[in-house]
DNA sequence: AATATTATTCGTAATTTTGCGAACAATATT
DNA sequence: AATATTGTTCGCAAAATTACGAATAATATT
Protein backbone atom coordinates (compact mmCIF):
# COMPACT_ATOMS: atom_id res chain seq x y z
CA UNK A 1 0.00 0.00 0.00
CA UNK A 2 1.65 2.83 -1.58
CA UNK A 3 1.46 6.35 0.28
CA UNK A 4 0.94 7.63 -3.11
CA UNK A 5 -1.88 9.36 -3.79
CA UNK A 6 -3.23 9.28 -7.04
CA UNK A 7 -2.87 12.24 -10.07
CA UNK A 8 -4.83 15.47 -11.27
CA UNK A 9 -5.28 13.63 -14.37
CA UNK A 10 -5.89 10.33 -12.59
CA UNK A 11 -8.63 12.53 -10.76
CA UNK A 12 -10.00 14.72 -13.73
CA UNK A 13 -10.58 11.98 -15.80
CA UNK A 14 -12.13 9.14 -13.29
CA UNK A 15 -14.83 12.50 -12.37
CA UNK A 16 -15.40 12.38 -16.13
CA UNK A 17 -15.59 8.61 -16.88
CA UNK A 18 -18.05 8.55 -13.53
CA UNK A 19 -20.72 11.51 -15.09
CA UNK A 20 -20.84 9.20 -18.50
CA UNK A 21 -21.23 5.93 -16.08
CA UNK A 22 -24.92 5.78 -16.32
CA UNK A 23 -27.14 5.02 -19.52
CA UNK A 24 -28.81 8.37 -18.44
CA UNK A 25 -26.25 10.86 -18.82
CA UNK A 26 -25.03 9.08 -21.87
CA UNK A 27 -28.38 9.72 -23.32
CA UNK A 28 -28.53 13.59 -22.56
CA UNK A 29 -24.81 13.96 -23.92
CA UNK A 30 -25.95 12.40 -26.95
CA UNK A 31 -28.83 13.92 -27.36
CA UNK A 32 -27.32 17.44 -26.38
CA UNK A 33 -24.53 16.36 -29.42
CA UNK A 34 -27.00 15.99 -31.85
CA UNK A 35 -28.75 18.79 -30.50
CA UNK A 36 -31.88 19.06 -32.25
CA UNK A 37 -34.02 20.91 -29.04
CA UNK A 38 -31.89 21.05 -26.37
CA UNK A 39 -34.21 22.24 -23.36
CA UNK A 40 -35.17 20.43 -19.78
CA UNK A 41 -38.81 19.01 -21.60
CA UNK A 42 -37.12 17.73 -24.72
CA UNK A 43 -34.51 15.89 -22.84
CA UNK A 44 -37.05 14.71 -19.97
CA UNK A 45 -39.39 13.28 -23.24
CA UNK A 46 -36.36 11.42 -24.38
CA UNK A 47 -36.08 9.43 -21.17
CA UNK A 48 -37.83 6.62 -19.47
CA UNK A 49 -37.53 8.35 -16.16
CA UNK A 50 -39.41 11.06 -14.06
CA UNK A 51 -38.38 14.62 -14.13
CA UNK A 52 -36.74 14.74 -10.69
CA UNK A 53 -34.26 12.50 -12.13
CA UNK A 54 -33.44 13.61 -14.90
CA UNK A 55 -32.69 17.24 -13.06
CA UNK A 56 -30.93 15.16 -10.94
CA UNK A 57 -28.41 13.71 -13.85
CA UNK A 58 -28.49 17.34 -15.23
CA UNK A 59 -27.13 18.35 -12.41
CA UNK A 60 -24.34 15.72 -12.28
CA UNK A 61 -23.22 16.14 -15.56
CA UNK A 62 -23.09 19.83 -14.73
CA UNK A 63 -20.98 19.57 -11.78
CA UNK A 64 -18.41 16.97 -13.36
CA UNK A 65 -18.47 20.17 -15.91
CA UNK A 66 -19.10 18.04 -19.34
CA UNK A 67 -22.52 20.86 -19.79
CA UNK A 68 -24.01 23.67 -18.93
CA UNK A 69 -27.33 25.36 -18.62
CA UNK A 70 -28.71 28.54 -19.13
CA UNK A 71 -32.58 29.69 -17.58
CA UNK A 72 -34.23 31.51 -20.88
CA UNK A 73 -37.67 31.62 -19.28
CA UNK A 74 -39.70 29.87 -18.60
CA UNK A 75 -37.14 26.80 -19.89
CA UNK A 76 -33.85 25.76 -19.44
CA UNK A 77 -31.33 25.79 -22.10
CA UNK A 78 -28.97 23.06 -21.61
CA UNK A 79 -25.89 22.28 -23.80
CA UNK A 80 -22.50 20.99 -24.08
CA UNK A 81 -19.99 22.63 -22.31
CA UNK A 82 -17.09 23.30 -25.27
CA UNK A 83 -14.17 23.67 -23.99
CA UNK A 84 -14.42 20.86 -20.76
CA UNK A 85 -15.69 18.77 -23.66
CA UNK A 86 -12.60 19.34 -25.39
CA UNK A 87 -10.56 18.56 -22.30
CA UNK A 88 -12.24 15.39 -21.95
CA UNK A 89 -11.81 14.16 -25.90
CA UNK A 90 -8.51 14.99 -25.15
CA UNK A 91 -7.62 13.01 -22.39
CA UNK A 92 -9.48 10.23 -23.70
CA UNK A 93 -8.12 9.82 -26.96
CA UNK A 94 -5.14 9.89 -25.84
CA UNK A 95 -5.59 7.15 -22.71
CA UNK A 96 -6.66 4.89 -25.67
CA UNK A 97 -4.13 6.27 -27.55
CA UNK A 98 -1.57 4.17 -25.86
CA UNK A 99 -1.14 0.63 -27.00
CA UNK A 100 -1.25 -1.99 -24.96
CA UNK A 101 1.86 -3.58 -24.69
CA UNK A 102 2.95 -7.00 -25.73
CA UNK A 103 5.23 -8.42 -24.00
CA UNK A 104 4.87 -12.37 -23.74
CA UNK A 105 4.72 -11.60 -20.27
CA UNK A 106 1.29 -10.50 -20.53
CA UNK A 107 -1.54 -12.70 -20.56
CA UNK A 108 -3.15 -13.62 -23.91
CA UNK B 1 -41.30 10.54 -19.92
CA UNK B 2 -40.50 8.47 -22.71
CA UNK B 3 -41.89 4.92 -22.30
CA UNK B 4 -37.99 4.15 -24.31
CA UNK B 5 -35.49 2.80 -23.33
CA UNK B 6 -31.91 3.50 -23.21
CA UNK B 7 -29.40 1.85 -26.13
CA UNK B 8 -27.09 -1.21 -26.12
CA UNK B 9 -24.74 1.08 -26.89
CA UNK B 10 -25.53 3.59 -24.03
CA UNK B 11 -25.95 0.80 -21.78
CA UNK B 12 -22.43 -0.82 -23.06
CA UNK B 13 -20.44 2.60 -23.13
CA UNK B 14 -21.64 3.66 -19.33
CA UNK B 15 -20.60 0.54 -17.95
CA UNK B 16 -17.08 0.79 -19.48
CA UNK B 17 -16.97 4.78 -18.21
CA UNK B 18 -18.52 3.72 -14.73
CA UNK B 19 -15.69 1.24 -14.47
CA UNK B 20 -12.93 4.19 -14.96
CA UNK B 21 -14.81 6.38 -12.74
CA UNK B 22 -12.39 5.96 -9.78
CA UNK B 23 -9.15 7.33 -9.63
CA UNK B 24 -7.74 3.90 -8.27
CA UNK B 25 -9.22 2.00 -11.14
CA UNK B 26 -7.94 4.60 -13.63
CA UNK B 27 -4.31 4.24 -11.99
CA UNK B 28 -4.87 0.54 -12.23
CA UNK B 29 -5.37 0.62 -15.85
CA UNK B 30 -2.40 3.08 -16.57
CA UNK B 31 -0.31 0.88 -14.48
CA UNK B 32 -1.52 -2.66 -17.01
CA UNK B 33 -0.88 0.15 -19.72
CA UNK B 34 2.77 0.65 -18.80
CA UNK B 35 2.71 -2.62 -18.21
CA UNK B 36 5.95 -3.14 -16.58
CA UNK B 37 4.83 -5.62 -14.02
CA UNK B 38 1.11 -6.98 -13.77
CA UNK B 39 0.76 -8.88 -10.29
CA UNK B 40 -1.25 -8.02 -8.00
CA UNK B 41 1.43 -7.10 -5.34
CA UNK B 42 2.63 -4.65 -7.73
CA UNK B 43 -0.29 -3.19 -8.43
CA UNK B 44 -1.11 -2.69 -4.60
CA UNK B 45 1.97 -1.63 -3.84
CA UNK B 46 1.45 1.65 -5.95
CA UNK B 47 -2.26 2.16 -4.27
CA UNK B 48 -2.96 4.30 -1.05
CA UNK B 49 -5.51 1.43 -0.38
CA UNK B 50 -5.53 -1.75 1.38
CA UNK B 51 -5.55 -4.99 -0.34
CA UNK B 52 -9.00 -6.21 -0.22
CA UNK B 53 -9.72 -2.91 -1.86
CA UNK B 54 -7.65 -2.98 -4.40
CA UNK B 55 -9.21 -6.73 -5.14
CA UNK B 56 -12.49 -5.06 -4.68
CA UNK B 57 -11.58 -2.79 -7.96
CA UNK B 58 -9.83 -5.19 -9.97
CA UNK B 59 -12.85 -7.58 -9.74
CA UNK B 60 -15.28 -4.19 -11.08
CA UNK B 61 -12.45 -3.91 -14.07
CA UNK B 62 -12.68 -7.38 -14.70
CA UNK B 63 -16.77 -7.69 -14.40
CA UNK B 64 -16.46 -4.77 -17.04
CA UNK B 65 -14.48 -6.23 -19.06
CA UNK B 66 -11.61 -4.12 -19.19
CA UNK B 67 -9.09 -6.37 -17.85
CA UNK B 68 -8.74 -10.53 -17.15
CA UNK B 69 -6.54 -11.98 -14.64
CA UNK B 70 -4.87 -15.25 -14.58
CA UNK B 71 -3.26 -17.28 -11.74
CA UNK B 72 0.31 -18.04 -12.04
CA UNK B 73 0.88 -19.82 -8.86
CA UNK B 74 1.60 -17.99 -6.30
CA UNK B 75 0.56 -14.72 -7.59
CA UNK B 76 -1.80 -13.61 -9.91
CA UNK B 77 -1.25 -11.52 -13.10
CA UNK B 78 -3.49 -8.84 -14.45
CA UNK B 79 -3.77 -7.34 -17.89
CA UNK B 80 -5.81 -5.16 -20.33
CA UNK B 81 -8.54 -7.52 -22.11
CA UNK B 82 -7.44 -6.35 -25.43
CA UNK B 83 -10.62 -7.12 -27.56
CA UNK B 84 -12.60 -5.35 -25.13
CA UNK B 85 -10.16 -2.63 -25.06
CA UNK B 86 -10.38 -2.17 -28.37
CA UNK B 87 -14.04 -1.95 -28.70
CA UNK B 88 -13.93 0.64 -26.20
CA UNK B 89 -11.31 2.66 -27.55
CA UNK B 90 -13.89 3.11 -30.69
CA UNK B 91 -16.46 3.47 -28.68
CA UNK B 92 -15.03 6.57 -27.05
CA UNK B 93 -13.70 7.34 -30.35
CA UNK B 94 -16.30 7.43 -31.95
CA UNK B 95 -18.21 9.15 -29.22
CA UNK B 96 -15.85 11.94 -28.41
CA UNK B 97 -15.29 12.34 -32.43
CA UNK B 98 -18.71 13.80 -32.77
CA UNK B 99 -18.57 17.13 -33.60
CA UNK B 100 -20.50 19.56 -30.69
CA UNK B 101 -23.48 21.39 -32.73
CA UNK B 102 -23.12 24.82 -33.61
CA UNK B 103 -26.29 25.94 -33.86
CA UNK B 104 -27.00 29.74 -32.46
CA UNK B 105 -29.43 28.21 -30.37
CA UNK B 106 -27.20 26.72 -28.44
CA UNK B 107 -25.56 28.49 -25.33
CA UNK B 108 -22.27 30.14 -26.10
C1' DA C 1 -55.14 38.34 -8.44
C1' DA C 2 -55.69 33.66 -9.99
C1' DT C 3 -53.94 30.07 -13.04
C1' DA C 4 -50.80 27.62 -16.02
C1' DT C 5 -46.16 26.31 -17.48
C1' DT C 6 -41.60 24.88 -16.61
C1' DA C 7 -38.04 23.00 -13.95
C1' DT C 8 -35.64 22.60 -9.36
C1' DT C 9 -35.44 21.27 -4.66
C1' DC C 10 -37.00 18.56 -0.66
C1' DG C 11 -37.83 14.45 1.77
C1' DT C 12 -37.54 9.75 1.66
C1' DA C 13 -36.38 4.93 0.51
C1' DA C 14 -33.73 1.31 -1.57
C1' DT C 15 -29.51 0.03 -3.46
C1' DT C 16 -24.71 0.38 -4.56
C1' DT C 17 -20.12 1.81 -3.73
C1' DT C 18 -16.05 2.33 -1.15
C1' DG C 19 -13.08 0.91 2.33
C1' DC C 20 -11.06 -1.81 5.99
C1' DG C 21 -9.36 -5.72 8.96
C1' DA C 22 -9.78 -10.41 9.80
C1' DA C 23 -10.45 -14.89 8.19
C1' DC C 24 -9.64 -18.00 4.68
C1' DA C 25 -7.69 -20.73 0.62
C1' DA C 26 -4.01 -22.49 -2.11
C1' DT C 27 0.40 -23.48 -2.97
C1' DA C 28 5.71 -23.35 -1.62
C1' DT C 29 9.22 -23.85 1.57
C1' DT C 30 11.34 -25.40 5.56
C1' DA D 1 3.62 -31.23 9.47
C1' DA D 2 4.44 -26.43 10.38
C1' DT D 3 5.25 -21.93 8.30
C1' DA D 4 5.39 -18.36 4.85
C1' DT D 5 3.65 -16.09 0.75
C1' DT D 6 0.05 -14.32 -2.10
C1' DG D 7 -4.64 -12.82 -2.95
C1' DT D 8 -9.60 -13.42 -2.31
C1' DT D 9 -13.68 -13.43 0.35
C1' DC D 10 -16.43 -12.21 4.46
C1' DG D 11 -18.59 -9.12 7.50
C1' DC D 12 -19.29 -4.75 8.55
C1' DA D 13 -19.88 0.44 8.43
C1' DA D 14 -20.20 4.86 6.23
C1' DA D 15 -21.20 7.38 2.33
C1' DA D 16 -22.91 8.04 -2.27
C1' DT D 17 -26.15 6.99 -5.98
C1' DT D 18 -30.54 6.36 -8.04
C1' DA D 19 -35.31 7.14 -8.15
C1' DC D 20 -39.79 9.06 -7.11
C1' DG D 21 -43.74 12.18 -5.79
C1' DA D 22 -44.86 16.31 -3.66
C1' DA D 23 -43.76 20.89 -2.68
C1' DT D 24 -41.75 24.96 -4.27
C1' DA D 25 -40.10 28.87 -7.21
C1' DA D 26 -40.32 31.92 -11.02
C1' DT D 27 -42.33 33.80 -14.71
C1' DA D 28 -46.47 34.20 -18.28
C1' DT D 29 -51.09 34.39 -19.22
C1' DT D 30 -55.73 35.09 -18.34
Amino acid sequence: MANKNYTEEQERMARFAKAMGHPARMAILEFLLRQETCFFGDIHEELPIAKATVSQHLKELKEAGLIQGEIETPKVKYCINRENWELARKMFSAFFGQSVCKKESCCG
